[in-house]
DNA sequence: GCCCTGACTGCTA
DNA sequence: TTAGCAGCCAGGG
């Protein structure tokens, strides 16, 4: 809706909704692709602020730490994001997910 | 308008 | 390899 500047929670909702399934994407991406190279904090923010709503529309679990490193203050537990990847068919290596073969940009 | 918090990141010991 | 610290950004009280 023009004349309603999104805010920069909807632009992280957005921009995680981008990530292709299979796909995953990290803070640090998230928040370069919104103009804030240093905002992964932020993006963690938006994230956390995710009604149960929202969550089931933006694949939050695509969002990943530095390295693939899962969250490990994930709020539904990353547990659940690990599985969910997995379901994906996104591939583990040591407890981390593969970047050179599901990043965002490999 | 100030202070605190937070699902991060990178460096150093 | 693991742990701790400081820096960065945005929202809420």
């Amino acid at each position: 809706m023009p004349g309603a500047p999104p805010s920069f929670f909807d632009r992280v909702y957005r921009a995680v909704r981008r990530i292709p399934r299979g796909r995953v994407a990290t803070y640090g991406q998230l928040a370069q692709l919104l103009g804030v190279p240093r905002g992964a904090r932020a993006v963690g923010w938006a994230l956390r602020a995710l009604s149960p709503r929202r969550t089931a529309r933006v694949p939050w679990h695509r969002v990943v730490g530095a390295g693939g490193r899962i969250a490990p203050r994930a709020g539904a537990g990353p547990e659940l994001q690990r599985r969910k990847l997995r379901q994906e068919g996104v591939r583990f290596t040591g407890g981390r997910v593969d970047l050179s073969r599901h990043g965002l940009f490999p």
